[in-house]
DNA sequence: CGCGATTGGTTAACATGTCAACTAACGGTA
DNA sequence: TACCGTTAGTTGACATGTTAACCAATCGCG
C-alpha cells in the first residue's frame, strides 16, 4: 500500500480555505434570510425551485431532485412549511401515490420580498469581491467537483 | 431605492457552482469518515485540533475559537464524545469554571487512522482534479471571503 | 392477467445544532 | 474588600436532518 501523499501547503491552503469559506458563508446567508424573512435557506431553496417551476407547483419526487434531498427530509420539511402556509400539498391525479407542491400566495410574496436582499448578501459576501478570472474559475472547479462526485456515486 | 442587481449568467453559474460543491463535498466527506472510522466529520474536526495542540490538550473555550462553534454545541459534542470515549474533561486548575479538554488514546487511534484515508478522500475529489492555479485562486477567494464575513461581524 | 420488484411518500426514533436561561468564577474598580 | 459586568461552561426546549421500516400504487414481464 503507498505512503500516504500528504497535503502540501498550497492544497492545504486550497482545502482549509474552502472549508471554511463554506462555513462562513452558509451561516452568514442562512442568518441574513431568518432575520430579515423569517426564512431558512432551506426553506428559501424550496420556494426558489416552485416559483420557477410552471404554476408554482411540482411533483414531490422532481423536488427533491432539484434540491437533492433525501426524501424523507423532503416529506418533513414540506409538512412544517405547508404549516407555516407556504405550501400547499394536494394528491397527484395521474399518479395516486404522488403528491404535488404548490407554493401559495404568502409563499410566493414572501420570496419575492427575500430573493432582492438574498441576491444582494450574495453579491456583497462574495461575487462584487471576485474577479472575472476568479469567478470562472470557481465555476469549473465546481463543474469538476460536480463531476468527480457523479462518478462515484 | 436601488434597484436590484440580479445576477448575470457567469456570476450565478459561480454561485451555484459554490453550493452545490459545498453539499457534495460535505455529505461526501462526512459518509466516508463515519462508514470507515466512525467518526462525523465533527467528531473528526475535534480531534484533529487536539492532536496538533500541546500534550494533545486544549481549554473548551480556544477549542471553541479554533472550530468557530457556539458554546454550547461544543459542550453537547464533548460530552457525546467523552461518553464514546474519544476525549476526556477535566477542571482546569488555574481557572475554577473552566474545562480542559485531552484526547484520549482510543480518540488518537482513531483519527491516526482516519487521517491518511480523509486526505486520500479529499484529493480524490478536490485537490488532483485542480491545476495550481486554480488552487491558488481557490486561496486567495476564501482570504476575500474570511476577510468580508469579518468585517461584517 | 398476475405477481414480484420498484417507486413515491410518510412515519418514528434518534443524532445533531440553536437559542435562551442559568450557575459559577473571574476581574476591575470604587 | 464589596460589588458589578464579563467570561466559561452546562442545561432544557426546540428545530432540523438521517436511518430504517412501513404502506400503497405502479411497472415490468412471464
Amino acid at each position: 500500500m503507498a505512503q500516504t501523499q500528504w497535503l502540501d501547503e498550497q492544497e492545504r491552503r486550497a482545502w482549509r480555505s474552502l472549508m471554511s469559506m463554506q462555513d462562513g458563508l452558509s451561516e452568514f446567508i442562512d442568518r441574513q434570510l431568518r432575520n430579515r424573512c423569517g426564512l431558512s435557506n432551506a426553506d428559501y431553496q424550496v420556494l426558489a425551485h416552485l416559483s420557477e417551476a410552471a404554476e408554482g407547483r411540482l411533483r414531490s419526487f422532481e423536488l427533491g431532485k432539484l434540491l437533492r434531498w433525501e426524501k424523507s427530509r423532503l416529506s418533513q420539511h414540506l409538512g412544517r412549511m405547508q404549516n407555516r402556509g407556504l405550501v400547499s400539498r394536494e394528491r397527484c391525479l395521474t399518479d395516486q401515490r404522488g403528491a404535488v407542491v404548490a407554493i401559495t400566495p404568502r409563499g410566493s410574496d414572501l420570496i419575492k420580498a427575500a430573493a432582492p436582499q438574498h441576491v444582494a448578501d450574495v453579491r456583497d459576501v462574495l461575487i462584487d469581491h471576485l474577479t472575472v478570472t476568479e469567478l470562472e474559475v470557481l465555476g469549473t472547479i465546481g463543474d469538476k467537483v460536480r463531476e468527480r462526485l457523479k462518478a462515484l456515486e
